[in-house]
DNA sequence: TATGAATGAGTTTTCATTCAT
DNA sequence: CATGAATGAAAACTCATTCAT
């Protein structure tokens, strides 16, 4: 049954999110899991395979939370709403983002879950990038650094929120959703104040 | 002699760099350092004060360098300086950069090294922003998000240049460095192009 | 099964009889036993529990030696069955026997499985002595003094049998019971020589 | 110096006698003595001889508080002034004393140092017991049977008040001490009440 | 298929002993 | 002589994995 599965899979996470990589034992999911230690081998070849399956399954859900509806409308609407997943996702105490963050930063990341998550949830990026700098909207950087300076902060303010750094404020992420946005784009007519 | 301590220090700094934090044996520390196992234990109660050492001295390390200048000049001078700190840093593949990145995201930040280290950085950072805010020079922002809008673009760049996902090109960091700069300031006179 | 748990503690409670607590290791339990080494850890928490369990086990069996039948017949009847039964126990090279006096004898008597001991055991004497009391036969002495004087000769006379440091000799074991019996009664009427 | 010899060894017997044989490092011993832990290695070829040159130190000190003033008075006198040596020696809390009651019931009491002690104490005490029965004044039962009966409750007697299991009442010891000293004579003229 | 007892290699830690200073 | 840093073998303990039921 992929029941079983399921259940071996979220009470990894689970532990993950809580207690980190570092204190993760077999027993300890199995326990939470509900199911014996050896019936987690039925499922999974080994430790590594579960964590790598959990990996891939992990960025998954953060691709597909981020990219939500992330092709309708104009390359502004469409930005904005990518902007504020981000944080809406990085504010949530949900498994998968906890555990998200303890895998990103790990060595080894050239693997290939990983590549696969950057390709498509860069993949997504990499055309709103490339069609705002066609039309001549946003600065000629490369993608990479175009995310690091627009999308980065939506990033770092998500934890800053979850992590009770920095309060929820509507307005407030407005205001700095708007000055991402006009960070990439070569803006001369309207003024900053417009915004404020 | 303070020798010792600081080759068990340097040798574990080393794998932690390379290997990560989860296959981190006594052993294998002892073996880097070129000393026997039981000598560790001289220098640190046990793997846990080890660690927690070594955390406190990364932070340190990342402290000075970020901050390093950040006194001198006017605000734009001293925010740019930081920021380029910032990239030239994370850029670095040394034990402190690398290790450094697995310290922070893992779970039970809220002890205490690292709220020294927020702490130490963020006070300084705190009085640019406070200082710029107070000019009216700056976006009535709280701290946190005016570093997450300004200052995390440069930590995600240097990681990029490292990760070679991204070339080092002077020219594309000034310019990003620039609207950094302008993201939290709400200039009116210059337009953008200036910059390009 | 507890087959496992009984294997362990036996092989435990013989290493002690033979080599002593000093010189044991959970390696040479487990050797002893036929079991790996953690398997000893199913059953014990940590090493400490294991010989805790195994003290509170040996009082047990001491304990059941020391009282069997002890509630049948006349005072002397009683203490004289008592009597012989410490001898007979301490005359014998069991592990029981032989950990036992290793356990009595360590710094932490105060502990809790010891306690216990000693209330069963010496309740039952306590009983036997307060009524020899009451009926004017004992003299009046408190019950440890009682016991010393009564029945340590009995565990000191088992130990040399053991030992050999004294042969097995039914008729001086027989005549040194006596005295004992007579040591704690104040008799006027018989006279010693009735009993050699 | 036999200074540090001695500071050594008394450093040894304090420890074993506060938290007894099983945790004993050298290096506690060499922090409780003032000295390097290099420095016990000068005196003692290893721990194994240390704890054994302690063990005859203090079987010696030992069988010296019994057997003081042993050889002078009648035969009365003699049993009755080594009877009370045991039981003052036993009541105290020096190291000594609670030392030797570890070492006195550890496997392995045939070796060397004991086998000495046991001829110095004991060698001592046959005189008097052969003494006494070839007077006609004790019971014939041997040596050993004889010391069970009548030396064995000091020993106790001792040990319990020390433990504070009974109060130190010196009419009640001298009451048994008449007892022990009865229970070996072969008394038929005075009754037992004479003592009470 | 599921279990969980058993394994044993591997990990952290201790400690008697050595030896350069 | 004395030191105490260093050693490394051995101890306690953990845990991924296997396998009989």
């Amino acid at each position: 049954m992929d029941n079983k599965r399921e259940l071996i899979f979220e009470a990894t996470e689970k532990i993950i999110a809580t207690k980190g990589l570092q204190g993760l034992s077999m027993q300890q999911i199995a326990n939470e899991a509900g199911v014996a230690a050896g019936t987690i081998y039925r499922y999974f070849k080994d430790k590594d395979e579960l964590i790598g399956e959990l990996r891939k399954n992990v960025l998954r859900v953060v691709a597909n939370h981020i990219l939500k509806n992330s092709r309708e409308g104009t390359l502004e609407q469409r930005f904005k709403r990518i902007w504020f997943n981000i944080v809406d996702f990085g504010r949530q105490r949900t498994p998968a983002n906890l555990s998200y963050e303890q895998y990103i930063h790990l060595p080894g990341i050239d693997s290939d879950p990983h590549q696969t998550f950057e390709k498509t949830t860069f993949g997504e990026l990499h055309l709103l990038f490339e069609e705002g700098k066609a039309e001549g909207l946003f600065h000629s950087l490369h993608n990479k650094a175009l995310f690091a300076v627009s999308l980065e902060p939506a990033v770092a303010l998500g934890r800053s929120i979850r992590r009770k750094q920095l309060e929820y404020d509507k307005a407030e992420l407005e205001l700095a959703c708007n000055l991402c946005w006009q960070t990439i784009t070569k803006q001369t007519k309207r003024s900053y104040q417009d915004y404020e």
